[in-house]
RNA sequence: GCCCCGGUAGCUCAGCUGGAUAGAGCGUCCCCCUCCUAAGGGGAAGGCCAGAGGUUCGAAUCCUCUCCGGGGCGCCA
């Protein structure tokens, strides 16, 4: 409907300056808006006001030309100038009719469009460190970066959604050896747990799996593993290189092959448990890249041997530094430290290289909040390797936290607190559903209060219940319908449209036709909570028209034109609720 | 100290790529079931858009400064 008005207002501009009226540039795209006030109509164009200035014209006046050159359109009923040259337009009855009629002919791909052109886009998202259960934090990150790349997908786009797998590196070698000291406690050796260690529970289930497996294949004496290695921080020592020499020695003592088996099974277990998680939350990826994988093809070496190339690596207290101040940072990075191992942000580097790499025309990452200080020094590698075209690719969403709260109170978020952390835990609190829709009611950088027992509840104070609740009334309506014996055609109805004359029909036939809009724009910009919110405007008019008109009379024109309209509706809602990853349930 | 996000109705938030009298839900008050789910609907009250400057035909929206919240600034990942 948009892009019809903005098809005739840019071929009126197009006559005026070809016959010499109008003489200055057009602008790329022409702003069509919904209007507030429905005195002005149903669309505004402000081209006049844009182009009076270039053009050395008077708004008012541009407007007037423009007007007199817009072409015939059936769907346009009246045209009229405004305010300060505003261009309002009135759409047609009939123009409405037909969106009803779209929504039937289309179906549940009603509201996507090809504006994306098959632009390939990566969404990377989520991608905790397969260390423990995902927790709240990254639910919000998941449904998140769900919802934008199904958008995304609604909009055109061909999206390949991924998560980087950490399953090298320190935190994991951290996580293999608490396994194993765990398991040393369970074959009965007596030790004291390192304060950097992993404490939780998982970790004692990991060791008694292994435990079973092996038997005592993988035991040391406790005396042995602990020989030599400097005080813990609790016994006034250093907690990290407390545990740097623990994983020493677990390596030491196990070998490569044993110490391999340990750790693996570690990441196994914890990651099949988050692919699970996920998997239960709707959220599914073509891929899970690993980063291991991609240490050990050589591409971070790689990486780093091309910064080196270009100059932009230098050494410095035995260590190598990446020159990202050249580049906009505030201090310069760290890829290789002095004892050789290589940083995490020489794998990201690495990373984001082959992302470009891999032909993505965008690249999209989803980060919490707290990595904020994270994104110029990748830009910036980005940049020194590549171009600065290069790193414009990359979008990164950033998403602050979300703090929980039940009966009015905070929930505690820490680990050791017992209350509860995991995503698992708020899915089975409060459903998949409402944790879908509740995550994305807000922009991505709004701090966010999710409110446990407003998710719960079951009434219209809970958006998401209201929403569904209109879904299932007109699904209530149609189980009525067949036990009075009735029948409904929509080709009859679709004939019979005109009679849908009332306010709150025509209403409602508006709010469905700016459906494609709003996924188009949520998509574009990244803006989940639009479509959110939209919803609750249509089952807000969906409601609103159930109370004042019955839907089931006797009249059989008027029965089907309104069985069409709301059955359209209900196809609408179950379209966007489908984009949250939010079910349509048929009965409440 | 530097950087990022936020500050809009009593509460939770939309609106922010500049547009016409600033919106929604909750809460408060009033009203609506002989009728398809009242698990719903309608109406009223409620605002110096944190503050001060600036840009312009026009600013909640853009720029600058100030104040108040939240977060981040490692040879951690």
């Amino acid at each position: 409907m948009k892009h019809h008005l903005q098809e005739l207002v840019q071929s009126a501009l197009h006559d005026l300056t070809s016959s010499g009226v109008l003489e200055c540039a057009l602008p790329e795209s022409i702003t069509i808006e919904r209007t507030r006030d429905k005195s002005h109509g149903d669309f505004a164009c402000n081209i006049a006001m844009v182009l009076a200035k270039p053009a050395r014209s008077k708004p008012r006046e541009l407007a007037e030309k423009i007007v007199a050159h817009l072409p015939e359109s059936e769907h346009v009923a009246k045209v009229a100038i405004a305010g300060p040259g505003f261009i309002n337009l009135t759409m047609a009855e009939s123009a409405y009719h037909a969106v009803v009629r779209e929504v039937h002919e289309s179906g549940e791909a009603y509201g996507r469009s090809t504006i994306g052109a098959g632009k390939r886009v990566q969404v990377e998202f989520v991608s905790a460190n397969p260390t423990g259960p995902l927790h709240v934090g990254h639910g919000r990150g998941a449904a998140y970066g769900a919802t934008v790349a199904d958008l995304l997908a609604a909009a055109g786009f061909e999206v390949h959604r991924e998560y980087y797998v950490n399953d090298a590196g320190r935190q994991m070698d951290i996580l293999g050896t608490s396994v194993w000291l765990r398991y040393l406690e369970l074959a009965g050796e007596t030790l004291t747990f390192p304060a950097n260690g992993y404490k939780g529970d998982y970790v004692w289930d990991i060791a008694a799996t292994l435990h079973r497996e092996h038997g005592d294949a993988f035991r040391h004496p406790a005396a042995d593993v602990y020989h030599g290695i400097p005080a813990d921080e609790p016994a006034g020592g250093d907690k990290e290189a407390h545990i740097d020499a623990l994983i020493m020695r677990a390596k030491q003592l196990l070998g490569t092959e044993d110490y391999r088996k340990v750790f693996d099974r570690g990441l196994d277990t914890i990651l099949g448990d988050i692919r699970q998680d996920l998997e239960e939350f709707g959220v599914v990826y073509e891929q899970w890249y690993s980063e291991r994988e991609l240490v050990e093809s050589g591409k971070v070496d790689a990486a780093i041997e091309q910064l080196k190339k270009s100059d932009h690596i230098y050494e410095e207290k035995g260590a190598l530094w990446f020159r990202s101040t050249d580049f906009g940072d505030e201090k310069d990075r760290v890829v290789v430290r002095d004892n050789g191992v290589k940083t995490y942000f020489a794998s990201d580097i690495g990373y984001h290289w082959h992302k470009l790499d891999r032909g993505f025309d965008r690249v999209i990452d989803v980060w919490g909040a707290d990595h904020h200080g994270y994104v110029p020094r990748v830009k910036a590698a980005l940049t020194a390797m590549g171009d600065k075209e290069d790193a414009d690719k990359l979008d990164v969403l950033l998403v602050q936290f979300a703090i929980l709260y039940r009966g009015g109170e905070r929930l505690q978020m820490s680990t050791r607190s017992g209350s509860f952390v995991t995503l698992r835990e708020l899915r089975e609190e409060v459903g998949n559903d409402a944790a879908r829709f509740f995550y994305v009611m807000r922009k991505c950088e709004q701090h966010m209060d999710f409110d446990l027992d407003l998710a719960k509840s079951q009434s219209n104070d809970n958006p998401l219940f209201y929403i569904q609740y209109a879904h299932a009334r007109v699904c209530s309506v149609l189980r009525q319908m067949e036990e009075k014996g009735l029948s409904h055609d929509n080709g009859a109805g679709l004939k019979n449209i005109a009679l849908l004359n009332e306010t709150h029909e025509q209403e409602l036939m508006r709010t469905l036709s700016r459906y494609p809009e709003i996924v188009e724009g949520a998509a574009l910009s990244h803006e989940p909570h639009q479509l959110a919110h939209y919803l609750r405007e249509l089952a807000n008019d969906f409601h609103t028209y159930y109370n004042a008109h019955q839907f089931l009379v006797d009249e059989s024109g008027v029965r089907d034109a309104r069985l069409t309209l709301i059955t359209a509706t209900r196809q609408v809602i179950a379209n966007g609720l489908g984009l949250l990853g939010v079910s349509a349930p048929e009965s409440m």
